[in-house]
DNA sequence: CAAATTTTGTGATGTAGTTCACATTTAGTA
DNA sequence: TACTAAATGTGAACTACATCACAAAATTTG
């Protein structure tokens, strides 16, 4: 975990919210803003501690999951540049879930008060907030739906696909192990395992530990769909 | 379904942002604003239709449904006052699921454009209503999370409390079919009967048609945690 | 109020995916 | 570079639920 000052004027990964912000307004916002770097497996964030700042992620893949009754869930994985987690520190005392750097990773810490001061007195920046905490929601309802009604092929195929486009390219380095990635789709391991090497034999994939390449797109998205 | 012009001053269910309106903005409210009401079973707003109003429910009860690739699922069960539908509505064209009255249920139409007047002109609407949008989305994201790693018994039983706690009533009226109750909790109607009388037979609810009573709430709660 | 329709309960059967067990492989580290 | 620990693949047995099938209630409607 590496600290530096924060250069919002010239930081080239503003937020929406942040563009509308004014020039006095950015450079109190670089006052009171801290760029940390974090290494993959780093957790930038914990379930049950105190919450504390408005987190924006500049530069990495971060995973956002919750400890359930029976396994950890991976609820999102998140591509910068990205809010984190404004949900579970805003008017929360604790966070409800926990946030872990799936590669080299960078974020900015913001001071809560002056991120509300903000919301408070630019209109604007209120605004493009409200539309990403939206979309945000209408996200999660679909991703929860796919969750609990796909079969595991299907689900499965969601998430190479969505590794496709984060990447935006076919051939990837999966971000996860193997339990992980079941954390992710709500299965076991071995399911997994056996799913992606069905992939393989179908000539759908070409599977090499975890680096994948997506051979047949169509009918991973026939799988998709068809559940 | 019919139609009452508004009276937002002398409303006694304003939500906690309209709460921060003053004196005009609450009469500009009240011009751009219609009440209706919609009996059991009516569609408040559906999926892939056109979104055009931002709705309040003021009174009843209203279950919010996706269409999944299975099952017509209910995301969540909303209880009056509350919003219903922002994000579906916000900066997007098409609403992204239906919201359906389960009992006797007045709304309120508001126009977006002053709703979102209001977010840019007024500092507190806008922070009362990001509080409440970041609320929905723990509650989604936890909902989610029960979903998918509870057994079916845990899900019920968490259900039951849920009522029994909008009710404020260890006796109430299932507003569902047992159908319904399945799509709710993720289940066949099957399993939904069939564990319903198993709670039964245990002596853990008192059980008639759709009139339930929680006799054992404890014993529910340790299966609740238990999944 | 009688007929038609929807809702519900319950047994029997089927299955997707879990869990267990263990052999390999890969990665981390002293 | 060897030694240890973690991650992975795969067969076999198990199980929680789904699905099917049908009878009985309850609700709606002409």
């Amino acid at each position: 975990m590496k600290n530096k000052s924060a250069q919002c004027n010239n930081c080239q990964l503003k937020s929406s919210s942040v563009r509308t912000l004014n020039q006095v307004e950015t450079e109190k916002l670089e006052k009171n803003c801290t760029e940390v770097l974090f290494r993959k497996g780093d957790i930038i964030f914990k379930q049950n501690a105190f919450s504390s700042n408005i987190i924006y992620l500049n530069r990495g893949l971060v995973k956002i999951h919750i400890e359930g009754p029976k396994n950890d869930q991976i609820i999102k994985v998140v591509k910068a540049p990205s809010y984190l987690g404004i949900p579970t520190t805003f008017n929360e005392k604790i966070n409800h879930y926990s946030a872990t750097a799936l590669d080299q990773t960078s974020v900015c810490f913001i001071d809560i008060d002056v991120f509300k001061d903000f919301i408070y007195k630019n209109g604007k920046f209120a605004f493009e907030l409200i539309t990403e905490l939206c979309k945000n929601e209408l996200n999660s309802f679909h991703r929860c739906v796919n969750r609990t009604q796909k079969h595991i092929h299907g689900r499965i195929a969601d998430a190479l696909l969505f590794f496709k486009n984060t990447f935006e390219n076919n051939e990837f380095m999966l971000p996860f192990t193997r339990l992980e990635f079941g954390n992710f789709v709500d299965t076991s391991r071995e399911s997994v395992s056996r799913i992606l090497t069905d992939f393989k034999n179908d000539g759908i994939i070409k599977l090499n530990g975890k680096k994948v390449e997506i051979l047949n797109e169509k009918l991973l998205e026939t799988i998709s769909h068809k559940g």
